[in-house]
DNA sequence: AATATTGTTCGTATATTTGCAAACAACATT
DNA sequence: AATGTTGTTTGCAAATATACGAACAATATT
C-alpha cells in the first residue's frame, strides 16, 4: 500500500488564487483595478461584457479569494487589489514557474 | 448604451492558463513535473492522493491547456511539461503581476 | 491463448460554475 | 411618501468539473 501524499498548504493556496483567476472576466477585473488606485463598481461592470448581477458574483469570487477588498462608499461600492494578497500570490506564481529545470535548458 | 468590449486574447489565454492550473492536484503534477525532466504515468500517480482515472483526467487537463505533452512509450506513457507554453505561462503571468500599480506603493 | 502490466475511456453521480432577470436593500432626492 | 441610484441577493437553468469503479486497449510474458 503505496502512502497517499495531500497536498501541500503552499499548493492549496496556489491553486485557489490560479482558480479565481481562471476566468477572462475575472482576468479583465484584476487588470482594470491593477492600473488605478481603486474604483467603482460601476466602471468595473461598464468594462465587461455581462451582466450587473454576474460582475457582482465574480466579484465576490475574487474578494473570497482575497485578491480583492470592497468597501461601501453609500451608494457606490468601492473596489481595490488586496495588496498583501497579490503580493503573496505574486511571490507563489514566480517562485512555481522559476522552479523548473526549463530554466537550465535540460527540460524535456 | 455603452460598448461592451469583449476579452483580449491575451486575458483569455491567461485565464485559460490559470483555469488549467486551479486544482491542487493539477498544480502539485505541475510542481512534480517541473523538477524532472520526464516522468511516467504511475510516477505522477503514486504522488497523488487519487484514483488513477482522476489522475489520467487532471492530465489530459493540462495537455488541453498545452501545459504539459505526453508521450508512448508501450506500455508506459510519459508526461513532460510542455516547454514552450509554460514559458508563454511564466511571462503572461509574470506581465499580469508586474503591471499593478502597488510596485509604486500607491495601490490600495 | 491465457495472464499481467500500464493507462485511457466510459458510465455515472454529485457538486460547482456561469449567467441572467427579477426582487430587494440602502440611501438620496423629489 | 413616491422615485431614482447603485449594487447585492435570490431563484433558476444550463453547462462544467470532480471523482470513482469497471471495462477496455495495447503490448509483453507465460
Amino acid at each position: 500500500m503505496e502512502e497517499k501524499k495531500d497536498y501541500t498548504a503552499t499548493q492549496e493556496q496556489l491553486a485557489r488564487f490560479a482558480k479565481a483567476l481562471g476566468h477572462p472576466a475575472r482576468i479583465a477585473i484584476m487588470h482594470f483595478l491593477a492600473k488605478q488606485k481603486t474604483c467603482y463598481f460601476g466602471d468595473i461592470h461598464e468594462e465587461l461584457p455581462i451582466a450587473k448581477a454576474t460582475v457582482s458574483q465574480h466579484l465576490k469570487e475574487l474578494k473570497d479569494a482575497g485578491l480583492i477588498q470592497g468597501e461601501v462608499e453609500t451608494p457606490k461600492v468601492k473596489y481595490c487589489i488586496n495588496r498583501k494578497n497579490w503580493q503573496l500570490a505574486c511571490e507563489l506564481f514566480k517562485e512555481f514557474f522559476g522552479q523548473c529545470i526549463c530554466k537550465s535548458g535540460e527540460c524535456c
